[in-house]
RNA sequence: GCGGCUGUGGCGAAAUUGGCAUACGCGGCGGGCUUAAAAUCCGCUGGGGAUUUUCCCCGUUGUCGGUUCGACUCCGACCAGCCGCACCA
């Protein structure tokens, strides 16, 4: 007999698949349809373990869901533009075109060879301008609505590369190629897409994917867009008659022991505050500082609050009390209104700030239960609800009923109102790079700013870029390519130089998947109708917020743009865990990848597939090692045998239908145990997802097939193949090359791959006997065998008369009974 | 600091969701085959005992407590590790 090939195998599948066009999927309206989507890679280097993994799970249940009759979409494409590729350029002096179309070859090769069926047909490259081009012109329409707008904005800017940094690109306040040179904070104007318009709405449909996204994502979403209800009040400048300045807070009830408003350093007013001011120097010389600082990581983690008193003073409009204006290093001028007020008392940051510049600390709040506070001897701020008091007429009310009526009564006087700030900012999507998407804008001396017209986009990248990693935007060094006409006037015009984030690239493409070639639209909605939701997405967990969140944004854009019909483009979101080497996840730039493809020349992919889903639970992150593995690719060996050692006489078997009734009692051990086990894989693959136990389940059936060796002694074939059929069709999602070679052992003509998932016989799955344990004051005494379906009476009278039971019980009262139906009796003694 | 997750043999883990804890696999030990090794096959693998072809006793799911006839599972407190956000007013 042959020994199990795995290479030779997975070749011939791999190529039958393909002819038969086995993983295309096109739309079918009145076929119910499933899309299942594996988040696309960036690529680089090589496939490892973690990309293994993330597209073995969604291969599983792309196959489960083909078996189970469903018209199932599973495409693969590359989120191409991006910084390794323009990096890789500038060290090794190759375009990054043909660094990352190298690499797109190299792991589209590699997921070949995993024989995942993807519908190729449907492959997207993001860096390819039949792609692009529809980037711009979402980007001009988010443009029509107001959706995008150009601002000024602090970014990291390195002096010696004089260029913009990301902020992934700050590595400890310094820039990450030179790091002796502090980062510092630049006012640039940058892009931006008003997601912060859609706050309300990416928060509230969090509701409606709860049960169906992971929990923790949600919450992860909850917390970035931050949320906070209050109020913003009005404190008139006492000194500057006409000037206010506002500031945010969710406890206006504790408005009466404010002892100061504090001002972030970047606060517009402050200009006019310190105009006049004999110390203005001084102060200017301060704020510097406090910006430089609020850049650098360790001055924040340090939590050290820094300020200095303005000289000015503010009116506190309820009680008229004037306070000092001072400015303070914690106070964000991109939350709220870049102002609080200080209410030492009542809050923990003010009363460090309190604390370290002798500011007082009226209390204004007293707890309802226990002693009441005393301002002079408060270790730390009490935060908590309670009752007020030195308020005012406010005074006795409770904190919920103060903010109540103290916020009607601001919005009464026009000096506040109620005010729902959030945590999530604009998105900046210009980045000063050259591989992205160019920003379809022009800016003339005449009109100003022009968008491209659709019928000139796609505005395409230079070819011939200088890259040198320093100075502006590489695309501002190519003179073709920033010399325009102004399509208004016809007059000279500069076009946009910075390119796009690679997150616009990745928060529609699941779309494009559907119409891939379309060149007149970015999709038909057509095709979205039939296809969406995306019923599976499949992804890693660092992408909970940036990519999902922007993801749901683009989604509600378009729907409000008429181009699709829902609110929320993933139905069903999974986390996988990470493949974790030496405690770390796998990733190029750390060096400690684990190639995918070796592994599977080494063992064949049917054994790494079995691995990956057998090694942990799929949520969970686990640490790579070779050792399981060899469990894998022997039970895989002992099936191929056990198979092919029948295969001979099962080939030629009429799968006759035959009577269990007829059934030897050996048949119907066997048949029951392969039916158990079909019973019980179904529900983990498609109820659970517990991979890992599935396995396990096939394994125990496989391990009780030899040990049995029901098959030499008088066991029909018919009744063998069925078995080994069940076998066979439920390794098809997990091994499917090798499931489809003993599938043709069998006597089937290929074609595994579009074959139905069986449906256990509830008969014979169903226990016929049920051994239950008879526990005496919960302690095992003993065990029976009872029939299904037996009466609690008579269960427990044969529990009773089991003499093991019956010695237990000699002589002592029967307190309780217990019968738990087909597990246990449980009777209670004195 | 706030929020969340996890904790079961030497290791990865299972327990059909409150009912025989440790399935399945790795590793280890012993044995068969072999001049030898690899591969493969058989047995053992929490502790102890026996009258050792089959049974008995004890312990046990991070720690302590609670609910329950019964808890890995539910509740409370704590400890440890990991993750996210972090001066968010």
């Amino acid at each position: 007999m042959a020994e199990y090939d795995p290479q030779a195998i997975e070749a011939k599948w791999q190529k039958v698949w393909e002819e038969q066009q086995a993983s295309w999927a096109d739309a079918e309206p009145g076929r119910p349809k499933y899309y299942v989507l594996e988040m696309l890679p960036y690529p680089s280097g090589t496939l490892h373990m973690g990309h293994m993994r993330n597209y073995t799970i969604g291969d599983v249940v792309a196959r489960v869901k083909r078996m189970r009759g469903y018209n199932v979409l599973h495409p693969m494409g590359w989120d191409a533009f991006g910084l390794p590729a323009e990096n890789a350029a500038i060290k090794h002096g190759i375009h990054p075109r043909e660094w990352t179309n190298g690499n797109i070859e190299e792991f589209k090769r590699a997921l070949k060879r995993f024989g995942f069926s993807y519908d190729w047909r449907r492959e997207i490259s993001s860096c390819e301008p039949e792609y692009y081009k529809w980037n711009q012109w979402f980007f001009l329409r988010l443009l029509e609505r107001g959706l995008a707008y150009r601002k000024k904005s602090r970014v990291n800017w390195c002096p010696k590369c004089a260029t913009v940094l990301a902020n992934e690109q700050v590595v400890n306040g310094c820039c990450w190629r030179h790091e002796d040179t502090q980062v510092e904070a630049r006012e640039i104007e940058q892009w931006f897409l008003r997601t912060t318009q859609y706050a309300e709405q990416l928060l509230d449909d969090l509701k409606g994917l709860e049960g169906t996204w992971p929990e923790r994502v949600i919450l992860m979403q909850r917390n970035w867009i931050g949320k906070s209800q209050g109020a913003r009040v009005r404190f008139a400048i006492a000194e500057l008659a006409g000037e206010a300045v506002d500031v945010f807070t969710t406890r206006i009830d504790t408005i009466y022991g404010a002892s100061a408003v504090i001002l972030a350093a970047t606060h517009p007013l402050l200009g006019k505050l310190l105009a006049g001011s004999p110390k203005r120097e001084e102060f200017h010389e301060k704020l510097a500082q406090m910006r430089r600082m609020s850049t650098k990581a360790e001055d924040l983690a340090t939590g050290e609050k820094e300020g200095f008193f303005t000289g000015r003073h503010a009116v506190n409009p309820f009680g008229g009390q004037k306070i000092p204006v001072w400015v303070g290093n914690f106070v964000l001028m991109e939350y709220g209104t870049g102002a609080v007020m200080c209410v030492p008392a009542h809050d923990q940051r003010d009363f460090e700030f309190a604390t370290k510049y002798g500011l007082p600390k009226p209390v204004v709040v007293q707890p309802s239960e226990g002693a009441p506070l005393d301002e002079k001897k408060m270790g730390e701020a009490f935060t908590e609800y309670g009752r007020a008091v030195n308020s005012g007429p406010y005074s006795g009310l409770s904190s919920e009923e103060a903010i109540a009526k103290m916020t009607a009564d601001a919005e009464a006087k026009k000096f506040g109102k109620a005010q729902t700030t959030y945590r999530l900012k604009d998105w900046g999507i210009s980045r000063q790079r050259y591989w992205g998407t160019p920003i379809p804008v022009l800016y003339c001396e005449k009109c100003g700013v022009v968008p491209v017209p659709d019928d000139q986009l796609p505005v395409l990248l230079p070819a011939h870029p200088k890259l040198t990693g320093e100075g502006q935007s590489p695309l501002a060094g190519v003179p073709e390519f920033v010399n325009a006409k102004c399509p208004k006037c016809g007059g000279a015009a500069r076009r946009e130089t910075d390119t796009m984030d690679t997150f616009v690239d990745s928060s529609w493409y699941f779309i494009r998947y559907l119409d891939p070639k379309n060149d007149r639209a970015p999709f038909d909605p057509a095709l979205v109708k039939y296809w969406f939701p995306v019923d599976q997405y499949i992804g890693g967990i660092v992408h909970a917020i940036l990519h999902l969140l922007y993801s749901r944004f683009f989604f509600k854009v378009l729907r409000d743009m008429g181009l699709v019909q829902s609110s929320e483009p993933f139905a069903r979101l999974f986390t996988q865990g990470m493949v974790l080497k030496g405690g770390v996840a796998m990733s190029k730039s750390r060096g400690n990848v684990v190639g995918a493809e070796e592994m599977a020349v080494q063992h064949g992919c049917d054994t790494g597939r079995l691995y990956t889903l057998f090694a942990a639970p799929p949520e969970k992150d686990y640490e790579w090692s070779f050792g399981g593995i060899k469990g894998c690719s022997r039970f895989l060996e002992n099936v191929y045998k056990l198979v092919s050692k029948h295969s001979g006489a099962l080939a030629s078997a009429r799968k006759a239908k035959f009577s269990t009734d007829t059934a030897s009692e050996k048949e119907k051990a066997v048949l029951r145990k392969a039916h158990q086990t079909l019973r019980r894989v179904t529900h983990d693959f498609e109820t659970r997802w517990h991979f890992n136990s599935a396995v396990a389940l096939v394994m125990e059936l496989v391990n009780e097939l030899q040990a049995h060796e029901p098959l030499e002694s008088g066991t029909r074939p018919e009744v063998l193949k069925e078995v080994f059929e069940l076998l066979t069709l439920m390794l098809a999602p997990m091994t499917p090359h090798l499931a489809e070679e003993l599938w043709e052992r069998l006597g089937h003509s290929g074609g595994l791959i579009r074959a139905s998932w069986p449906e256990f016989s509830p008969e014979l799955a169903a226990e016929e006997q049920f051994e239950i344990v008879v526990q005496v004051n919960g302690k095992v005494r003993g065990k029976i065998l009872v029939e299904g379906g037996l009466a609690e009476e008579e269960i427990l009278a044969r529990a009773l008369s089991e003499p093991n039971v019956a010695a237990q019980l000699d002589g002592r009262r029967v307190v309780r009974k217990i019968v738990v139906p087909n597990k246990l009796v449980n009777i209670v003694v004195a």
